[in-house]
DNA sequence: CCCAGCAATCTATCGCTGATAACTTATCAC
DNA sequence: GTGATAAGTTATCAGCGATAGATTGCTGGG
C-alpha cells in the first residue's frame, strides 16, 4: 500500500520520454507563473513529483529546460508566420498582419520570448554556451522567415529602402521593443493595449512601405 | 532630554558618504564589466576594501546599489534630452536628433538602461518593490521629457497622429527595441551599427511625422 | 523461481549566493 | 576616564544549482 502522505515514496521508473515531458510541463507552468529566474529546481522537482537531483538525469542544467521550452515555442512562431504568409499577396493589410503575428506570439508566450531575446549572456554566467545557443538559433529561424517576407514586399517595389536585411533588422527591432516592454513592464501606464499595438504596427508600416 | 543637535559625523576609515561613493564606484565598475547578475556582493566588498556585510550599512540590498547607479544615469539622460531640446526648433532633423540622444544613451550606459527597462520584477523576486521603483520613476521622468518633445511637434502640426501619449509610447517602444537588442544580443549578425541606428530612427520618423 | 546487472531515483552534500546577528573597535560628548 | 554610538568585523543563516554515492525496482539469463 502506498500512502500519499508518506514522505519518500520512491517514484517509479519514469518511462523515459514521458518523465521528461512531465518535467517540462511542470517547468512550463511554473515559469509562466513566476518567470524563469524566480523558479527553483526544487520547485520544479516537487511539482513533477520527483526529487530535485532526478531532474539532472533529463536536463544538464535548469537553463536547458527553459531552452527546450523556448525552442518548441519558436517552432510554433515559425509555423504561424509561415501560415500567415502563404495565404496573402503583398498588400499593406497583409504586411501589418504579418507584423501582428509576431507581436501576438510574444504577448501570448512571454516566457519563450524572454528566453530567446531578453535573457542576456551576462545575466546568468553563460546561458548561451550552456544551452548551445539553441534558443537563439530557433529565434534566428523566425528571423529568417521574417526576412523572406520582407523580400517579397521589396521585390514588389513596396519598400522605402532597398536592403532587405536593413529593413528586416529595423522592423524586428521595432516589434521587439513593443513586445519586450509589454512583457517586462506590464505595470507601466500604457494606453489601451489593442490601440497601442495597432498604432505601433501602423507606424512601422508607414516607415517601411511606400505610401 | 534629547538634544536635537546635529551630530558630528564619526567616521573611521571610510568617511561616511565617501565610503558610500567608494562602494558605488566599485559596483559600477564590476556591473559594467560583467553585468549586475554576474557580480556578487563579496566581489563588490573586496574591491571596496571592506567586508561583505559592511555593504549593508549603506545599501539595503544589492539591487539598491544598482538602483542608485541607475537613477544617476537617468538624470544624465534627462539632462541630455533637455539640452538637445532647447536648442532646436521642431524640424525633422531636430526630431531625429532627439531620438538619437535616447539611443546613444542606451548604448553608452547599457547597465543603467538594463536596470531601468530590461530587468524584470519576476527576475529577482521583487526588484521593483525592493528599490521602491526608483529606477522606474527616474525612467519615467525621461519618458515625460520625451512626451514634452512630442507635444511640440504635434502642436506644430507635424505628426501623423493626434494623441501625444500614443505617439510617445509607440516611438519609445521603437527606440527601446533597438537599444535593448543591441545591448542583449551584441553577437547577433547586425549590419553596421551606425547605418542600422540611422535607418531605424529614419523609419520611426517617417512613421510618426508627416512627409 | 532466483538473482545478477543496470538504470532510475534517492539521500546527503558541496560551494556559492544574498542577507542577518552578534560581537568588537574607533571616535565622540561630557 | 566613561558610556554611548557609529562602523567594522567574524560567524552564520537559508536557499540556490549542481554533484557523489548509496539504494531501490525492474528485467533478462539460468
Amino acid at each position: 500500500m502506498k500512502s500519499p502522505t508518506l514522505r519518500s515514496p520512491r517514484k517509479q521508473k519514469g518511462h523515459g520520454a514521458e518523465r521528461r515531458e512531465e518535467i517540462l510541463d511542470a517547468a512550463l507552468a511554473l515559469f509562466s507563473e513566476k518567470g524563469v529566474h524566480a523558479v527553483s529546481t526544487r520547485q520544479i522537482a516537487e511539482r513533477s513529483g520527483i526529487s530535485q537531483p532526478a531532474l539532472y538525469a533529463y536536463f544538464a542544467t535548469k537553463d536547458d529546460m527553459a531552452a527546450e521550452l523556448c525552442v518548441r515555442a519558436f517552432a510554433t512562431l515559425v509555423e504561424r508566420m509561415c501560415a500567415a504568409r502563404v495565404r496573402g499577396a503583398p498588400t499593406i493589410e497583409n504586411f501589418e498582419r504579418s507584423l501582428r503575428v509576431y507581436v501576438d506570439f510574444g504577448v501570448e508566450r512571454p516566457n519563450a520570448y524572454r528566453v530567446a531575446f531578453m535573457i542576456e549572456k551576462s545575466e546568468h554566467g553563460a546561458f548561451l554556451e550552456k544551452t548551445g545557443g539553441r534558443p537563439m538559433i530557433a529565434g534566428l529561424e523566425a528571423f529568417e522567415m521574417f526576412r523572406d517576407i520582407v523580400v517579397e514586399y521589396q521585390a514588389a517595389g513596396l519598400t522605402v529602402l532597398d536592403d532587405p536585411l536593413l529593413i528586416t533588422q529595423t522592423l524586428w527591432a521595432g516589434l521587439h521593443g513593443l513586445v519586450s516592454l509589454l512583457i517586462a513592464r506590464p505595470e507601466f501606464p500604457w494606453i489601451e493595449r489593442e490601440a497601442l499595438i495597432a498604432a505601433h504596427i501602423a507606424m512601422l508600416r508607414r516607415g517601411a512601405l511606400k505610401a
